[in-house]
DNA sequence: GTCTCGCAGATCGGATACAATAAGCAATAT
DNA sequence: ATATTGCTTATTGTATCCGATCTGCGAGAC
């Protein structure tokens, strides 16, 4: 038999659809912040009813991306000066970690593909994918440390400031730093020096949340 | 007037009463791993219909307590020996930071009431209570961190392990060795010492990640 | 005997329908 | 004019219903 077989159990169910839809544009900041989110419309605007838009909802309330009041409603939940500054702190904690037990994980294919990335990001001057191009180089060298669960929480984490980082990486000189740091954390994984790559990481994370921190009040969305 | 109000829109709506109850439920382990989930059978239970119970569905998978085979339902998700140790190995990077920041900021309140856990933990003999009470206590000295997002992420990550956890306190020694590190503990917050209090946290993390794994194949519930 | 197919019951995902609540507005009283 | 009350409309929460899919079993083909 000659068939591309698909497992059709993973396919999407209308609720995932409108989860997934959802919850790119909260990212993007396609929806703003305290924007609401009626049931009716959203369910008109993808065609369903409004059950799988409640649990589309509920499931984005779970991740914190969306705050819900009983009776009232879903509004785009947006992060105060002290949440973000926490999170960007646990993602201090956090990545080092992760890229130093990804580094002795990473096989050439892997790095190759990072690379490919860092070159896209750094050549790219659509800023509309800076903000993608970032996430996917970082989560490239991150993968290889096959720490499932630390990628899942990292994850959730950075979906609710990726609006901030991309707002971040236009606003500021942000983009040619990042660019430069890129580069100095993917030698070191290339070096095969997980510990100067968890300190660059570091320093890399501590000059996002900074420059976040200087150009905050630009960045209310 | 004269009344104490309270505040309806926290009543607790059918679909948030069935996710509690049922997060409880797995949590403590009274729902074994594997065991199905049906929609109809849980319904009846509380008296709703299918419709919040589902909603309290997608809410726990959004939490990785249950899996969610389309067309199949969920089943309790249990955990294999890497996802768990990964989790050990995130507490083990997360929770010592917390208590670090956390120490500072410790009111003589939060102390006394922190000694208060401790105390019922030591002087209990109810197995079923061990694990509340070891929890309460962690928790009672991270809350004074005031860090919001690390700690709702570390109460994710312990509601994984939590029967684990339990099982573990009553099958080993675990439950007086768990004893003595408290005390040292709270001993070291006591005393405002965040480093050692942060080490004595990680040591004890290790201690219970070492049990944990020694006495795996006993916990294959 | 074994394999395949098709049917029946169980279960799920989603649509429609209805009840409960919130929010804005008009009418009335003071 | 202002405050209070009752109504109207918009929106959410839940129940009921229907079609789709899975699963197990039995009849028939080989």
């Amino acid at each position: 038999m000659k068939l591309t077989p698909i497992d059709v159990s993973k396919t999407a169910s209308a609720s995932s659809i409108v989860f997934e839809a959802l919850r790119n544009a909260i990212i993007k900041g396609d929806l703003a912040i305290g924007e609401a989110l009626r049931q009716d419309e959203i369910a008109k605007l993808f065609n369903v009813s409004r059950i799988p838009v409640r649990e589309a909802l509920s499931r984005l309330e779970e991740q914190g991306l969306v705050r819900t009041q009983r009776y009232k409603g879903a509004v785009v939940s947006g992060l105060s000066a002290e949440e973000a500054t926490e999170i960007f702190d646990f993602r201090l904690l956090v990545e080092p970690e992760i890229i130093r037990r990804a580094v002795p994980l990473m096989s050439a294919d892997e790095l190759r593909e990072a690379r490919a990335f860092c070159r896209a990001f750094s050549e790219s001057d659509d800023p509309m994918s800076w903000g993608d191009l970032n996430r996917e180089f970082h989560s490239k060298l991150y993968n290889a440390s096959a720490l499932k669960f630390h990628l899942e929480i990292m994850d959730n984490a950075m979906n609710r400031i990726d609006r901030y980082l991309r707002a971040q990486l236009v606003l500021s000189d942000g983009m040619e730093r990042a660019n430069n740091e890129h580069f100095g954390i993917l030698e070191a994984c290339e070096a095969g020096d997980a510990e100067r790559a968890a300190e660059l990481t570091a320093a890399h994370i501590r000059g996002v949340k900074e420059s976040f921190l200087t150009h905050l009040s630009l960045l209310k969305t």
